[in-house]
DNA sequence: CGATGTTTAGTCGAGA
DNA sequence: TCTCGACTAAACATCG
């Protein structure tokens, strides 16, 4: 197969790399060092953007990477992002994108297992995969994003690139997901499905050095899109459990927001019916809400501004309690009613000894054990379960044949994975997982490589 | 005071 | 062309 064959070859020119000393940090982010116009870089920093280019990026002037340590998340106690579950998340984010490679794009790339081939399949159309996974692969020029570009010639100008940043750039480059599906695999990897804020940071930071740098703006964004997107449920801490910011969990139907194989793109808004429902309501010109509330004040600008339609879903949690009369207290209870429904869960899961089934099952679960154990909750809890966009009765969140649920691993999946990721074993980057098994097992380049970022052609579908 | 959370505003690109 | 999802910046409020 000609492609696989050079997506071979790259991937052993990219091994054979050697990291560059300049110490640069690919970031197409950090035009803070630079550049202050936010809008002269927005269509370039995110890698569904057929111009990201590393090399253009390298060019800014990167600082180098900081210490993961400054950032936000240090975590008391029990932290469920980094543990070694650490890995199986992106073992499942592999499974995931497999699976979706597989269905959406007809060339076959889905069997190189990894997110790229998904990437290729959701980028423009008219441009290559290939030339999609030489955005994000920084292998290349701008060049070998041009669309239509013969993969071969990718292929050549990759080899005659000056090689010393490649490596560099596999470990720096912006990942392939959107904040989005960060959060959701950060959360989903969480043995609880709940994480603070801080422990998301961490996880995306352990998992992606590209994030170890610029942390305020791109977490300033993950602040945003907690707060911003229905799938997004804020849980407040419970007395036994102090500390700063609440729990953020999953919307129960959330699951399948990634069904178009997309993980930078949605192909719609999860929104929540409920939420929907008082948005409307503080929309209303009748509306009873007081006209000081933000809400009112966005009502203004929604009649000029058409990116209103979608900015006008995000009701406060506060809000959203009083409405139906129940308050932090309620979600408190939510909040001790999904601990119980994992516990349960657990036991289920020593029973029966299957991780995959553990894993699937709870976004479900939790609900469902919201419901056998407080009836109560019912109406703040299944009220989330009214899918704007999915019709019932097609799928679950978990057996979507694209649910991000399908991320989570499977013992068979993961040896897959193992064996996929032996094939990378020379990541010298700053470890993403420090207590990953399979990290220390395989090394941590085919650790991350193995979320996406290795060409390799022909290993394992799923 | 810094972290967290919400909201507004604007830009960009994908896709219908 | 228009709609919509994503990203970014920033202002502001709240909380520990």
């Amino acid at each position: 197969m000609k492609v696989e064959d050079e997506l071979r070859a790259m991937q052993k020119l990219y091994a054979e790399t050697p990291i560059s000393s300049s110490g640069m940090a690919v970031n197409p982010n950090n035009n803070n060092n630079n550049n202050n116009n936010p809008n002269a870089n927005n269509g370039n920093l995110s890698p569904m953007t057929p111009s990201y280019t590393m090399n253009t990026m390298g060019m800014t002037g990167m600082p180098s990477v900081s210490p993961q340590g400054n950032g936000a998340g240090s975590f008391g106690g029990g932290n469920g992002a980094l543990s070694a579950s650490n890995m199986s998340a992106m073992n499942s984010a592999m499974n995931a994108m497999n699976g979706n490679c597989i269905t959406s794009t007809p060339i076959g790339y889905g069997s190189m297992g990894s997110p790229l081939g998904n990437m290729g399949s959701c980028m423009a159309s008219g441009m290559g995969t290939m030339a999609s996974m030489s955005q994000y692969t920084s292998m290349g020029s701008r060049d070998l994003t041009e669309p239509g570009s013969p993969n071969s010639a990718i292929l050549q100008r990759a080899r005659a690139e000056k090689p010393t940043t490649y490596r560099r750039s596999y470990t720096h480059a912006k990942p392939p997901y959107s904040y989005i599906s960060l959060i959701t695999m950060a959360i989903q990897n969480n043995p609880h499905k709940m994480l603070t804020l801080a422990e998301i940071y961490q996880f995306i930071m352990d998992l992606f050095p590209f994030y170890r740098q610029n942390q305020q703006r791109w977490q300033n964004s993950i602040r945003h899109s907690l707060s911003f997107n229905d799938c997004f449920v804020k849980v407040p801490r419970t007395p036994d459990k102090p500390g700063k910011g609440s729990f953020w969990t999953l919307h129960p139907d959330s699951g399948n927001m990634f069904e178009n194989g997309c993980y930078l793109r949605r192909q719609k808004r999860f929104k929540d019916e409920k939420k929907e429902a008082i948005r409307q309501l503080h929309k209303s010109p009748s509306s009873s809400i007081d006209n000081h509330s933000p809400q009112g004040k966005k009502d203004l600008h929604e009649e000029h501004h058409h990116h209103r339609d979608h900015h006008k879903g995000i009701p406060d949690a506060h809000m959203l309690n009083s409405v139906h009369g129940k308050d932090a207290d309620t979600l408190a209870m939510l909040h001790a009613t999904a601990d119980l429904c994992l516990a349960q869960q657990s036991h289920s899961h020593s029973q029966h000894g299957t991780h995959h089934h553990h894993q699937q099952l709870q976004q479900e679960d939790i609900a469902s054990m919201v419901n056998r154990c407080h009836p109560s909750l019912l109406g703040d809890y299944h009220s989330m379960h009214h899918l704007k966009q999915e019709p019932s009765g097609h799928y679950t969140p978990s057996n979507h044949p694209f649910s991000i649920t399908r991320l989570l691993p499977t013992e068979s999946k993961a040896d897959i994975k193992m064996y996929e990721m032996s094939q990378y074993a020379s990541y010298n980057g700053i470890s993403p997982l420090p207590n990953s098994h399979a990290a220390a097992a395989l090394g941590q380049d085919s650790y991350y490589q193995s979320l996406g970022y290795h060409p390799s052609a022909g290993t394992t579908s799923l």
